[in-house]
DNA sequence: ACATGCATTTCGCAT
DNA sequence: ATGCGAAGTGCATGT
């Protein structure tokens, strides 16, 4: 038996029926097909009749794709509980959760195609070029910080939250570093400001405060320098 | 001519021409099958062999979906050229985009099943519940900020960036109101200061500022107190 | 094209 | 469970 069974234009009643078996059996089941969709939970929304891409993962995931568009035009995360009904003739699907309360209704008017794939998949993702990957380069190197830092803490706790990087510089005051990977506006020159004041509080009075990025727009740069800030560029 | 055409199991060289074509007629060309993935661009990551749902839209989007999560673990966003070639007799998927110069391969081990959709789709979805439904409301009744509050300007432009609302209070002092729909912890803060500090700068010295939101986390509640912020229950 | 901020953000990790 | 911040965030909007 093959890992995929593919059904066109299946009716409704056969399609519940293999979406039913389908979520049961754990497998990633695709819709194809003419449908609306009703969202009731954080938002709400509606979406009119047109043909979709509609993926029930094992996990609880459901995923509602347009011709268009990177994000899904109506989703639900990991978790949710599945079902599959016939309303007046109809294929129904609908997704449900709690904590948030959330709600999707879609249904087909038409279907085009069906799949059921039974996937089997091990491997996990190997990801590098993130920020985590930034700061250990720094901690390997802190002169990439500049001369004479010395990396003390990372993820250190402030009252405002945790600091990426706390050491201390040549003269042995206090540093604040704020990583980020790629260009950086005013929210991370606010975050920095936050974790500075905080130590600035609690520990030393004199710290400083150093937002390091492979660059910073102009209202982070004023910003940077209206705060007594510094930035230090680097590439990730 | 059905809108959807199903192929299971279909040989590399007739999914390549499939893809292909697919593509060429702004078709939702959907894979099942055995694949690794290699991306290269913002970050770098490879993903192992295992069977995935992989989707090309017409618009130029890219998505790789394993089992689990909401999230794609590879995508490309709207805009990239997808190609379908034979390598050594499988079929790889390559999309590629510039600015930032980003490039996925995805080579097939094995096709399960090939989905070719010509999907038609005018519907746009109608959202609400969202931030600026709740702006609506409180310019249709600033008294939910507090009594005497008049809201006088949205989006107002401060050198920090853009505050939700700007108006005055019942003794004609300038009041910032930051807006969130959901409960918010110290980002929301440090944003809220940001313009306060800002305006404080440029306009109005005793200005005030108001974190509107359904509730706060204890930091958040802290950090407020410290910096003479207030805060003002509002569901959404 | 760049800057800015929302998002039904999602996700992972720590408490 | 909640809090917190990163993300290859995506996305719309304004300049």
């Amino acid at each position: 038996m093959s890992r995929a069974e593919t059904y066109a234009e299946p009716l409704a009643p056969r399609a519940r029926e293999v979406v039913a078996a389908g979520l049961d059996a754990e497998a990633v089941v695709t819709l194809f097909g003419r449908c609306e969709v009703d969202y009731e939970g954080r938002a709400s929304s509606y979406l009119g009749p047109g043909d979709r891409l509609v993926v029930l993962k094992p996990d609880g995931t459901l995923l509602v794709h347009k011709r268009e568009q990177r994000t899904p035009v109506n989703w639900q995360p990991p978790g949710c509980d599945h079902h599959a009904e016939l309303v007046d003739g109809q294929l129904q699907v609908v997704s449900d959760r709690s904590n948030p309360d959330e709600h999707v209704e879609i249904l087909f008017e038409e279907i085009h195609a069906l799949v059921r794939y039974d996937a089997e998949d091990v491997e996990e993702l190997e990801l590098t070029g993130t920020e985590e990957d930034l700061r250990q380069r720094i901690l390997d190197d802190p002169s990439l910080v500049e001369a004479g830092f010395e990396a003390e803490e990372t993820e250190y706790q402030t009252d405002a939250g945790a600091a990426d990087i706390v050491g201390t510089d040549a003269e042995g005051h206090t540093v604040v570093v704020e990583l980020k990977r790629r260009r950086v506006g005013p929210k991370a020159v606010g975050q920095l400001k936050r974790y500075v004041d905080a130590v600035r509080r609690t520990e030393d009075e004199a710290a400083r405060g150093i937002l390091v990025a492979p660059s910073v727009t102009d209202t982070a740069h004023e910003l940077l320098d209206e705060e007594g800030l510094e930035f230090v560029s680097l590439e990730p």
